[in-house]
DNA sequence: CTATTCCTTTAACATAAGATAAATAATCAG
DNA sequence: CTGATTATTTATCTTATGTTAAAGGAATAG
């Protein structure tokens, strides 16, 4: 849980007591490769940490696999779409690289914001700035070629191309496996 | 602030004390037609609440005016990218048609957040919810043909269609206004 | 009301990305 | 280690969207 907390003090220094009651609610759970954490159809109730190894949600359109995005270690993975309406999730988390990941119940995690107010601060701020994550994106997606979304990736992530197939990389800049290929091989 | 209280019971009903709170650091403000709200390059301090009217975020990529975002009376709009980071924004709020809206002042409602836990969860669960609306947004654009966001917007939203220059319709869908104008005269 | 400006459409052409198929290359199971 | 599966590249052809230009309509200022 040690990684976790350093990367909740970012955002939000918690208390000793805060910090208990998270541990409380929370797993250690790993993980293999090609698993998926979370599968398709399910009511998202846990948000994830990684503390090590490589994960993407992913879903289905029109029968074809399309990622939404990765998650690398330190970092919070969650489906909010599921989280935040409770609503079942059409998408999955899937580990890509043998992984350790802390699972913290979120229906426990909501109560402990009644007592917590530092921890609901807390998960405030990760979200909004997960949010502003995700605007920026559209952005890039907005009025980019589909080369220089390759281009900016390697730039901004080049460990998601050292880590992740690029076959899971295409649908998440939302082109084919056979451009993505065009691309790289310049031109 | 009727209809803004109103709006906010969805999220999280306030006390009156709360209430009270909001009201004391908000303006009403009316504003004309094409007018920018905020301007480009100040950091956004105001979250904005539409009574009445249409807005827009806009910026520019590569001297292009883009839209991000349009909205609608009885909702919220603010340039999250600035305010949650509290860089400045290289975005623009316009004003559309004609507009009364409730401006609350960001810095003090912030620290409302600390006297009312009840203000930081209503405001943690709007932008968890305007998260969840980004978050689908870029499906629609992940692996749609300019064609069918175009439909999609009709459905979801023809009041965007009805009440907004297509110019600033088509790079909000991505594309130019010449590719939405051959696709309305449809194919 | 009129003239000017701005918005939208239409046309012709150029180009980036999709689809399909097949050839390599890499990974994995036994 | 080997065969079988899976991932990536390459090639060809098709199509959607971008680009530029020009014309027709709508809105706005004076």
């Amino acid at each position: 849980m040690q990684k976790l907390f350093k990367y909740f003090k970012e955002f939000n220094p918690l208390s000793k007591e805060a910090e208990n009651a998270i541990t409380e609610i929370s797993d250690i759970v790993t993980i293999k490769k090609n698993k998926d954490l979370q599968p398709i159809g399910h009511t998202c109730k846990t948000i994830y940490f990684i503390n090590k190894g490589v994960a993407r949600i992913y879903y289905y359109k029109d029968g074809i696999d399309i990622t939404e995005s990765f998650s690398f270690e330190n970092n919070i993975i969650a489906r909010v779409e599921s989280l935040f309406t409770g609503k079942p999730s059409r998408k999955a988390i899937q580990i890509l690289e043998d992984a350790e990941v802390v699972a913290i119940n979120a229906n426990q995690l909501f109560k402990l914001y009644d007592t917590f107010p530092e921890i609901e601060r807390l998960f405030r701020k990760i979200f909004e700035a997960a949010y502003v994550e995700t605007v920026n994106r559209i952005e890039g997606m907005q009025f980019h070629s589909a080369e220089e979304r390759y281009n900016a990736l390697l730039n901004e992530a080049p460990n998601v191309l050292m880590k992740v197939p690029l076959k899971y990389v295409a649908s998440y800049l939302g082109i084919t496996q056979v451009s993505l290929s065009r691309i790289r091989g310049h031109r």
